[in-house]
DNA sequence: TTTATATTTGTCACAAATTGACAAGTCATA
DNA sequence: TATGACTTGTCAATTTGTGACAAATATAAA
């Protein structure tokens, strides 16, 4: 999806034609902040997300992708860092994956 | 680099014989601290790479594609999420650039 | 073993960042 | 101009992260 999260919700809301207020109320938020969300001042808590996936009927790990895409995608933007760090990264999860085959929980 | 941003530290001041006492010293670090980074237990903090690169000579775009795909490794590990969302967050750095040049300075 | 040095772990007050809440503002339209 | 929808500003409260230091544990040389 080429959107940011926030545009994503916004996209969501006005879909469903639910108002900032009755969107905000199902999500257990104030409205105020549901905007600053959608307009990307503030970030969605992931703590709500499996609340938005049951609103809009959505598929939680979807959900999830495209949420943490979003999360990446602004800090790499923020830091003004790309290609290369993405690739890394893939290979960093593998390693952090493997290592924990062996040693068990890891400490982060 | 197929190491924690931790490690990747601690093979560095190994290589330069430098104890944590040391090293700690020159990046204004408390050596308890640093073991804990080096553990994985705390995260380093970005505002001190620019010291990290100079102690030991590194390019500071090297080290700084080193410690966010760490940053991000980490994240996506603890939330379970890999390969899709790496591909999404690509295009949505895209779409953030393009976004940025027609609209200026994003809020976030 | 004792001593010295290096490293790890635990804790905690403080600082910084995030969130919830609410008031007050704008905007659109009937 | 009244109403509902949305936006913006602010701030106390909470949450989270950091610095600092004490204490425990290793490691190795005398």
């Amino acid at each position: 999806m080429k959107k940011t999260f926030g545009e994503y919700i916004r996209t969501l809301r006005n879909e469903s034609e639910l108002t900032l207020t009755q969107l905000a109320a199902k999500l257990d938020l104030d409205s105020a902040n549901l905007s600053k969300i959608e307009n990307g001042i503030r970030e969605f808590d992931d703590k709500r997300l499996e609340k938005l996936a049951d609103v809009f009927n959505l598929d939680l790990e979807k959900l999830k992708t495209e949420f943490y895409s979003d999360f990446i995608a602004k800090k790499l933007y923020e830091v003004d860092c790309d290609n290369q760090v993405l690739l890394l990264a893939e290979e960093k999860i593998k390693y952090l994956k493997q290592k924990n085959l062996i040693q068990g929980k890891l400490k982060f």
